[in-house]
DNA sequence: GCCAACGTTGGC
DNA sequence: GCCAACGTTGGC
């Protein structure tokens, strides 16, 4: 049962020109350090989901794009560098702690759907990421939810 | 740069 | 296992 998420990332930190750029358009998605989002990592996602990107922190923040997993749930190496700004002494090789997936850029929208324009629009009122307060860099989308945003993008492509 | 929300930590 | 203090996120 194929299912939908959302990304948020810090452009200033990795931004979806990023995500296009890399290497045949695949990245791991690494440095997820909270125990909820690291369960939907680990247990939850499979390769053939789809994603929204989101940009956070920014002017405005908003979904810029669309992108695939491809690689399920596998240990985050970056929690064992101590170089690492995500490195985390709880997880080890043996242990691990901490998951990421591989992720595929699909495309990039022409025009960012703001957080303001997700607002506008009803049918996404339970959207998490629209909810005040809520921190969770990843999160589930429904498949309605998905197929909207995607509608609007479409449209604003038209004006 | 402010601040609300909320996850995490650590003392008890 | 409670809960206050603290740190982080992220919109504004």
């Amino acid at each position: 049962m194929m299912r939908y998420w959302l990304f948020k990332s810090e452009p200033t930190t990795f931004s979806i020109n990023d995500l296009e750029h890399s290497p045949n358009q695949v990245t791991y998605w690494n440095g997820v350090r909270n125990y909820q989002v690291r369960n939907m990592l680990r247990d939850e996602m499979q390769a053939g989901d789809y994603a929204f990107f989101y940009h956070s922190n920014c002017t405005p923040p908003g979904i810029v794009g669309t992108m695939k997993i491809v690689k399920t749930g596998y240990p985050d190496f970056t929690a064992w560098d101590p170089t690492s700004p995500y490195f985390d002494s709880k997880s080890t090789a043996i242990k691990p702690c901490w998951f990421m997936v591989d992720v595929q850029f699909v495309n990039k929208f022409e025009q960012i759907i703001s957080l303001d324009a997700l607002k506008t629009h009803l049918s996404l009122k339970n959207m998490l990421i629209l909810r005040p307060g809520n921190r969770l860099s990843i999160t589930p989308v429904t498949k309605q939810e998905w197929e909207i945003i995607l509608t609007v993008s479409a449209d604003s492509k038209i004006r």
